[in-house]
DNA sequence: GCGAGATACTTTGATGTCCAAGTATTTCGG
DNA sequence: CCGAAATACTTGGACATCAAAGTATCTCGC
């Protein structure tokens, strides 16, 4: 499985000989999309024994840090920057797993709200400790380390216009 | 789309608050999943004209720098860490598009070897125009930062042993 | 207060990834 | 040189994501 050598160097190396541009751009995009992919897959094992993956866990997560427990599908979307149709999706799961319910919004009936249940707050609660227990997937890196990394993700997010900053 | 805050801030601010554990990793882990999945939509649109995603340009770009133009399935399977099935399925979609053949190899018949062909080479060249066009979706990024993005990175992945190091 | 257009969500279909099981071929101990 | 185990790949099934079309409901101008 592992590899003699770094595989994204090799590739910047050839890439570089056969005069293809913007080689550093090139590494910096194959690591980072490298790097997500150990990540995740650190983090969906972590959460496997509990029922939840990543993306199931964030909706729980969401909703647990709500003062009611509960929100419209539409601002779930919002938050986690997912597709509608991934939103109907995971909380469908999460509905079979006992964890939320929907309901219809009584001040406006195109409005579902999905609303955690307490199962749903245990397995929150479950999957967060496991994931504390791996660093989040980062064991490798230090809290300095993970600082300065998601700063300078967040200027290149806030370039991208991925949020508004304050100014 | 856009949020009048960022959401990773903010999910920091209630992890921390909640006294989940890890938080600047949490923060850090988040952060990189976003910034992939930005940076892979607009390399997958970039490539799009060409018939090709990112996974189908990383095999027409690994194939052509051999010096035969052509791989073992596996070997493909190991240099871009995907699963082997995957391989598979990414080859096939290629091959229907005329860009690549498959043949066994005739020194050990389990294998089969992946070739590339003139219009595989043809689509490589203009997927890797478009993608130094567009600085392969880091254009916010200065070359500096994309070298610091990626030394930081080779950090961790060397530390999770994604391959080994020279020492 | 009516109807066009906007909004909120679900459904359906196309992709892509992984795992596990299946097939074919090679290697190797005795 | 025979058969068990290893290797290389493919297939089938489970999931997740997105885009586009469909349904229900609301808003707003006239």
């Amino acid at each position: 499985m592992t590899l003699e050598f770094d595989p994204i160097e090799e590739a910047g190396r050839n890439w570089t000989q056969r005069g293809w541009g913007a080689d550093e751009a090139m590494k910096a995009a194959t690591s980072i999309a490298r790097v997500q992919q150990i990540v995740q897959g650190r983090i969906d094992a972590a959460l496997a024994p509990f029922d939840l993956n990543f993306s199931r866990f964030e909706v729980l997560a969401l909703l647990s840090f709500t003062r009611e427990g509960r929100l419209p599908m539409g601002k779930i979307g919002d938050r986690l920057q997912v597709h509608a149709a991934s939103v109907t999706n995971t909380i469908q799961r999460l509905e079979t797993s006992g964890f939320v319910t929907r309901s219809r919004d009584d001040h406006d009936r195109r409005t579902v709200l999905a609303r955690i249940l307490p199962p749903g707050r245990a397995a929150a609660q479950s999957g967060a400790d496991a994931l504390a227990e791996i660093d989040f997937g980062l064991r490798e890196l230090s809290a300095a380390s993970c600082r300065e990394l998601t700063e300078g993700l967040a200027v290149f997010r806030a370039a991208t216009g991925d949020f508004v900053t304050d100014g």
